[in-house]
DNA sequence: TCACTTATGAACTATGTGTTCGGTATCATT
DNA sequence: AATGATACCGAACACATAGTTCATAAGTGA
């Protein structure tokens, strides 16, 4: 790929990102992406349909990175892919926002961040479904499948909502635990 | 209240919640809503001083009647603040969602309700914890309050999400009955 | 060097926001 | 019914932002 492209794009999203940690998604300006990060605005379309799309591709980069069996290595703790244990997955997760990888505490900050959510939500969800393994039995046998992975997806991200309002307090393991207290 | 004053009123937010049930809420602009409900311009800017205002309002009318205990009488059932059973207040909330009180079911089906979600967890969460007896004990002693009140408004709210979402099939005793097992 | 690709910046169209203001219709009151 | 107050109308206005177009400049890879 292009030397110049690639510049682009990561000076774009370091600007998108930057800026969301300073203000509400909604309220952050095409204008301001491009001052921010130096280009021209016909540059900033050539390679974003739409402000939409620019959030899309950046929690897609995001969750993949957090997601992604290849990163193990530089981990430092187990992958997802390798726990048995059913809440391993959860410290993971946990563990990656404590080091804030990829700046995603600045998109979980920030005011407006209900298109975030809702893209951390999705990823979740569908690697809980895949991975049915990783979350205990359903409470009771005639709770629907779905709406159980639902509520235990929801969960975990509101339990990091909270965690992240209250000032990020306790530590990935007490959190961990609340967690498991609620499930 | 001037009788011109209250069909205006009564005009926008009429125009509003139906055009809420059509398209994402920041879809829809001022325009929209001023042709709909058949309006000038500036007496739109008079009544709501902008968009975000509108649905604010809205909000709060619908939530000051679904909690008001003045109602009591309409609603065929005992009223949130009567009932002892600790679930009862969400009985009562989902009876209201089955007749579609106020249209809140346009209002949740809609593409983006982020911000109509946010005020319905804002007043519930305030409901609960002025009446900490509607819900049941926490389940652990370590558990800070704020946390666990917080999750149950959470799993409620997600849980009518997850209904509506779904087509509403369940009845509401058998959704409260899903609500319990979570819980 | 040279052909190709990408970036640039200014100008442009289009859409939405919120305001202003003179004229008109409706209200409550007497 | 007359009156004064108030709300509505609607068109024009200034302003901000989105997204496009295009000719030109500059970087890239062979």
């Amino acid at each position: 790929m292009d030397r110049r492209q690639k510049k682009t794009r990561e000076a774009i999203l370091n600007a998108f990102t930057d800026l969301l940690s300073k203000k509400k998604y909604d309220r952050i300006t095409v204008g301001e992406i491009i001052d921010a990060a130096d280009i021209g605005r016909a540059t900033f379309y050539s390679h974003f349909e739409t402000k939409d799309f620019l959030l899309k591709e950046l929690c897609t980069e995001l969750f993949c990175h957090v997601f992604d069996a290849t990163q193990t290595k530089e981990c430092g703790h187990k992958h997802i892919f390798e726990c048995d244990a059913p809440s391993s997955v959860f410290l993971h997760l946990l563990k990656h926002l404590e080091k804030n990888d990829h700046n995603i505490l600045n998109l979980l900050i920030s005011d407006n961040n209900d298109l975030f959510l809702a893209y951390f939500k999705e990823n979740l969800k569908k690697l809980i479904k895949n991975q049915p393994h990783l979350i205990s039995k359903k409470p009771a046998k005639d709770l629907p499948e779905d709406f159980y992975i639902n509520h235990v997806t929801v969960s975990f991200v509101e339990t990091v909502r909270w965690w992240i309002e209250n000032g990020m307090k306790e530590s990935t393991r007490t959190l961990l635990e609340y967690f498991d207290a609620i499930i």
